[in-house]
DNA sequence: ATAATGCATTATGAATGCAATTTGGCACCA
DNA sequence: TGGTGCCAAATTGCATTCATAATGCATTAT
């Protein structure tokens, strides 16, 4: 047996890049993802119908395939299904916000613990740099520019905690709780304590101290939900 | 004004029975719980093909429905839709089990921590009799009954913490593992120790100590992984 | 004028039809 | 013997169609 054949066995290019499955995806797939898109980034308004036969046309489809990728959000708790009267968009209240917040510091803790034990200091280092883009986004008081890192932050420590399940379940809470643009309110107060925090889960990260993150972590959702009260409130 | 016309302003009926809403239930709904089931309780083994024509006909439905309970179920992780090529029930691996614990664990030890805050004492005292049921069941060495008391304690503490996010997103977890039937043999040191541990759950509940308990049902899931993976393994 | 009723319109749920893709089998060839 | 190409059958993805329920509007009765 030649050598290239040998190597034919167990990998049939050279070329990564030309070994690439070739990505095919069916419509109701891509429509699931244009349409939690929509949702989320607030397009189409919480509460709001869901118009089959307008989206048909919009996205150029037929029913079918829209309907499907319907049941699919609705299943993610995006969209509500009333039967034989459509899908309006779901609203989120304050309650819902009570639960979802602490089992998103429930997951972001363990993402934390998990991380601790799994992450490269290379991948330390990109969190750090993160964490100081996001410092100075918040001494010059930008705040979208700051809420990205900070959301970028937390997917990468996400990410180095390597379970795609807790990842998983953590976009799907994120992406219902995301329509809420709270933030836009905080006090000057909460968020240098937010900032504050955040120095601490960069110590605890680098001390590779799982314990220390996970309660981190944990009681930085428990605030982040107070600010977003506070602001829903309109008492801060 | 008569009597009975001045009810009728009030509440249609006098029959509470007859004045209960229809229920409706579309198709897909009805078809993704049955799907779901026969997928759980492991009547399509994993790693079977699902053709659409024959769970039509078994069914008695068309195709649309039925895929759109497809991507439903695929959406909640226990089907894999393969473009063109149709729909396959998961298995589940080691690696997916070790990625699902910590999850559950995470997600367990919450709940324990919220039941603590919220719990009656009349819970606490049924959560407990299924406790000493389950006990009972162990001492007779009677597995099945065990198991299923043993997953009540947990359902239970899950509803007593009332997060329906929190259960919601538990139950899916525990469906996708359910179908690994791991615990047929689990050793004499390994059932003994999962019922000391209950005990300590059992009493970290009636003193309400919820980060105790917390604690303890990370560590409950914990082992119970390990229990599992020595099984699996045919090491123990 | 107001409220209730019946009808027409519209939207939704499910079934069917059709084109495209995959699968399996068979012949053919190296 | 093993690999390649081709064709038929089956399967899948999506569009279309049909049936049923909801909605809006005009009409009618009070």
């Amino acid at each position: 047996m030649s050598e290239s054949l040998a190597s034919l066995d167990q990998e049939p290019f050279r070329n990564g890049d030309a070994a690439t499955p070739i990505r095919r995806r069916s419509l109701h797939d891509e429509l699931t993802d244009r349409l939690r898109h929509l949702i989320i980034e607030g397009e189409l308004s919480p509460g709001a119908k869901v118009p089959e036969k307008q989206l048909c046309e919009y996205f150029g489809v037929s029913r079918t395939p829209l309907r499907e990728a319907l049941k699919v959000l609705a299943s993610e708790g995006l969209v509500q299904l009333r039967p034989n009267r459509g899908a309006v968009v779901s609203q989120i209240t304050l309650a819902d916000l009570e639960e979802t917040f602490p089992v998103m510091g429930a997951l972001e803790a363990l993402s934390g613990e998990l991380a601790c034990a799994r992450i490269s200091d290379r991948e330390i280092a990109a969190i750090r740099e993160a964490h100081e883009a996001m410092v100075a986004h918040y001494e010059r008081g930008e705040l979208a520019p700051y809420f990205r890192r900070n959301q970028e932050i937390h997917e990468r420590i996400l990410k180095a905690a390597g379970n795609p399940t807790l990842t998983s379940l953590h976009r799907g809470l994120t992406g219902r709780v995301r329509r809420a643009r709270y933030m836009a309110n905080m006090s000057a107060e909460r968020w240098a304590r937010a900032v504050a925090e955040h120095e601490e889960i960069i110590a605890a990260l680098e001390a590779r101290d799982g314990p220390r993150l996970c309660r981190i972590l944990k009681d930085h959702l428990a605030n982040k939900f107070e600010t977003v009260q506070a602001a829903l409130l309109g008492s801060d």
